[in-house]
DNA sequence: TCCAGAGGCTAATAGGTATTAGCATTTCTG
DNA sequence: CAGAAATGCTAATACCTATTAGCCTCTGGA
């Protein structure tokens, strides 16, 4: 019998019904222990009048007035559709979501960016309806992020994000520290060169990361160029021609960033005639969301992303609930994946 | 060097600064085609002020002063979380987030009703701070479905839902019209007697709308009885006397309701040393969402998750924009999987 | 009887925007 | 040149909540 849509009530509504004043009926509503104080019978008046009608407070009064919502946004900078995306967007949200839960908040997803995925658009962002966001993206747009954090609004990044000027929060996975794990595990074994590829530009820090980790297992002093060699290639079909190189260098171990890298160069190996990781040991720093072909089990690393998102979200509530004027910065162990590519280097014949 | 939250330029600010009114600034900003016109010096002049003092709208007051949030609330009666439903849940997810961002809305997610997962807490729910919902979930509260429903408050049940007193919008898969194209083609390729199982009581909506497309397929007259019987089994357990029964009564085709049914049922006929679909053809009305154990590409139809995510934003949204007094209700039509699991009978020999 | 103090509540205001009625000025029309 | 119409803008108000200063009443003590 709904005709239209029915005016919610309003804090004055339910003022007028329980014969209180409006501001009351805002003091009930949010309990708080402040120096005005109301009698139990009032109180218990505003509730029922409050229960009978439905009342709701409005978020973006309450929010205008600087008072809580206890909803997260989460900001995208890429659409979660390309089905691509989805194995990357997915387990994030999906700790978001347990840890906003437990702790009694709701998440505001934002979608209507329009294909850009801006956090400003036309100068304004719909971001501040939330009392804190989280933001999250493999590309993100950095000015966004620094114009952001100069609102003063709070947020939490998902994944390692340095901006320039003053840090931002966020919440990161260990790349650095299992890199240099796999890598110290593999000299542990008897490898003795130990060779780090990647395909693609080395610019992300995700990418800068992995490399640092690999950098500081590696043996000091003069002989570490020679030891552990880094190549960048600028696509797959370069494999063939780093595993020419690694047959030359004598390189008994490859660190792969990519899991497409690592098939490339199994595929290579194998018409080469080499086995893995009988010939070569290959360990790999990326986890299999997207196309994969093989059902390898590779040795590596997992990207812990429920428990980015979890820990993420936990974070900025923190912040929320005490203001810090500094940025925090977090790091999740990435679990190491065991796999069967790896094993001790063949003896010198 | 940003200490504490700057505060950010209002538009009275903006106004100042040209020399000209609030309203002057709003209307600048907005750019309505409205009565009141401003004279391109004017705007001029607003709008670098605006740009020089990096305005940016603030999203609360700007809604509370035009009453849409453009927020679509999002309630899911169990919780996404034990990792069983992740594949339930997120196809329909992925649906109406690509809608909502073409149609410019958000998604608030609700995940802080607690383990209850209810719309109504105290009374009230915090759902209106959205312009509508979608409600999803397997085994949902009715009598909350109800009480929202009485409360005019618009939103659409992605499923089909049918309650007591008013009907509810709602977008289903069309399970009767997927299920009567499979059953009829049983027939068509000479099949006389095909039977429909299921594993658990047939009480459910889906369950009910399969059964109804299975027996809208069935010939007419007397002999309907004895052509297809439904057969309700209480545990996997009982299918191997199912397959008894199967024997017994000369039926050649089975139409599964459940994946789990179906491939339980292939495994004792093939201890049984018979063949699908030579000696049995299997049609399953379930999909793969859930631990399959097996690959069988079971011939059947699929649930358009995603169409029914994206359809449900839609009417959502027609609801909002256009407000309706009556429900309405939409289907999806479910893809029919091919499969191999479906032959002609064997010749009698 | 007067005063102090506490208890219980309200009036008033801020917060930033959109909208509308209406005012002042200029330009056009006959 | 008077009156009408168009132009360009502003003042005022509504939207709904949170917060604070302050008012009124009642109790107990001196």
């Amino acid at each position: 019998m709904s005709r239209g849509p029915v005016r919610r009530p309003t804090q004055a509504d339910i003022a007028r019904l329980a014969g209180v004043s409006q501001a009351t009926v805002s003091l009930v509503l949010n309990e708080r222990d402040s120096d005005v104080r109301i009698s139990p019978t009032t109180r218990e008046r505003v509730l029922a009048a409050m229960r009978e009608w439905g009342y709701v407070a409005n978020a973006s009064a309450r929010s205008l007035a600087g008072g809580q919502n206890k909803i997260i946004g989460v900001h995208t900078f890429e659409p979660v559709f390309p089905t691509t995306s989805v194995d990357f967007y997915f387990p994030f949200l999906l700790g978001m979501e347990q840890a906003a839960a437990e702790l009694g908040y709701d998440l505001l997803l934002f979608t209507s960016a329009g294909g850009e995925r801006q956090v400003f658009r036309d100068g304004s962002t719909r971001l501040s309806l939330a009392d804190g966001a989280l933001l999250l993206g493999r590309d993100p747009n950095v000015e966004e992020i620094e114009r952001l954090r100069d609102t003063g609004f709070p947020f939490v990044y998902v994944g390692h994000r340095e901006v320039s000027g003053a840090p931002v929060s966020y919440v990161a996975a260990d790349y650095a520290g299992a890199t240099q794990q796999l890598t110290e595990r593999l000299f542990e074994l008897g490898h003795r060169r130990v060779a780090y590829a990647r395909i693609g530009d080395g610019d992300a820090q995700p990418s800068r990361d992995r490399e640092k980790g690999f950098r500081r297992a590696m043996p000091a002093g003069e002989a570490r160029r020679l030891t552990g060699p880094v190549w960048t290639l600028e696509s797959p079909d370069d494999v063939a021609g780093l595993l020419a190189e690694i047959r030359h260098g004598g390189i008994t171990a490859v660190v792969a960033e990519q899991v497409l890298l690592a098939e490339e160069l199994l595929a290579c190996a194998q018409r080469d005639g080499m086995s893995v990781p009988g010939d070569l040991s290959v360990v790999v720093l990326g986890d299999s969301t997207g196309a994969r072909r093989t059902d390898t089990p590779w040795t590596g690393l997992a990207v812990p992303r429920e428990e980015m998102g979890r820990q993420a979200t936990h974070l900025l509530v923190r912040l929320l609930e005490t203001p810090e004027p500094d940025a925090r910065r977090e790091n999740v162990e990435c679990p190491l994946m065991p796999g069967t590519t790896v094993a001790p280097p063949r003896r010198e014949q």
